[in-house]
DNA sequence: GTGGTCTAGACCACA
DNA sequence: GTGGTCTAGACCACG
């Protein structure tokens, strides 16, 4: 899993990584039985306080959309509603349409914009390679 | 102009407002020179204080989408970012990486993500070029 | 007289006017009967809304320190309670000392800050030369 | 540390605390590296909200006269001014024009008001040797 | 009427 | 416990 903190949007920081856990469980990149990572080596990636990180579970655990077993961590529970394929397609063009419109105002033309996406997709995609080849 | 705000959503009112409106300018909803509602007006439209419409408005000023005259009121400017280089970089790959992640969360491929994201420049370019058109 | 708006103070401009005019009708430096300059000349000298100026003088009439006879002008009014010698010193020390310690905070030697003293004081004495001999 | 706040006085709270801390730095008072007064204890005892509070430590702050340290306080830097040689000289002529504007409004004469500033001067410079000899 | 500022209360991240 | 942020209400300057 890869997770992406932003911490001038003001939107609560545990709010942020619980949506994205409950957007990876809703389309299946999170398979039900799965662990989530443990609290203090994802506080240390994100550079968050571990009582950050538990808020987070603690919220999706009261949502019923992962379980905590005190001692051994915590687990993605069956998957009772998975967004659908036009829920997720409204979900990902709203953040492309922020992107967008932000390259507009800054002045990028569209080449350099794609240039630029296409560098943090191969970005993304080596660090997550890296991180499974570390497990 | 009509902006729709989402009280639950977590994500800050005044940001909400920026965002829409910052969108709007960058579809040609706005155009450079058109006056933005009054705080008062907006404020009891949207049910909001009018200090929270002053802060999106002062944000979208920093970013130099518009201008504010005390006594007469916003106007949007002509497109100009008054940022430096790499700031401007900085803040385009936030926006970037938030798509990204959100693509990997959602295990939408790095084809169709880049697919989606020219289908949404030309959406862009297009709406802009037709706006500017019908002036 | 001269005066001296500060626009970054939050203290109220007409406020800071109607201080200064009320300091000098106290100790003598404005004599009963003299008149208080004319609305339009002295907004523009300071740059100010007439509106200003007269809310100002509406202040100091409510105060009993000028009266206000329409289509001729503002007239001091007999001074009933001047300040006594050591109140207009502790006015005077106050703002004496806060140019020192800004000068402290921004590391500015004594024999520099003397010099810029002279300087203003210069600077002010000619400005109210000019302005007798204009009259 | 005690602090007198005037709510009558028309200048914001925030700035009357603000000067006072800057007077305190600038004779000793405080010394370098000093904490500051938390902002929940000294909004009880000057019943004042939190904010306002805040705000005057944000003022110092961008004075280069505090430093703030999120979860641990706030406290008294070295004293080094952030402000570039004409921005100092013009938030210096501010302060001096004040006092200068006084002088005359109180009918102080040139020579009189020299000698007020060197005295105010040397007794600066005489508590903030005595200040840290005791440390 | 316009926008700007000061003060306040509630909630968040963090040591 | 610490400081930081978002939202609000009241008052001010001004066209």
């Amino acid at each position: 899993m890869i997770f992406q903190i932003d911490f001038q949007a003001g939107k609560p920081v545990y709010l942020q990584l619980a949506d994205q856990i409950r957007y990876a469980a809703a389309c299946g990149r999170l398979q039900p039985g799965e662990a989530l990572p443990a609290l203090r080596p994802l506080s240390e990636e994100l550079r968050v306080n571990r009582n950050t990180i538990a808020k987070a579970y603690a919220e999706l655990e009261a949502q019923g959309i992962v379980e905590t077993h005190p001692g051994k961590g915590c687990f993605v529970t069956a998957n009772r509603s998975p967004f659908t394929e036009p829920v997720r397609k409204s979900l990902l063009l709203t953040e492309i349409d922020e992107a967008v419109v932000m390259a507009h105002h800054l002045q990028v033309d569209k080449e350099t914009f794609l240039q630029l996406v296409r560098e943090r997709l191969d970005y993304f995609e080596t660090k997550l390679e890296a991180a499974q080849n570390g497990k």
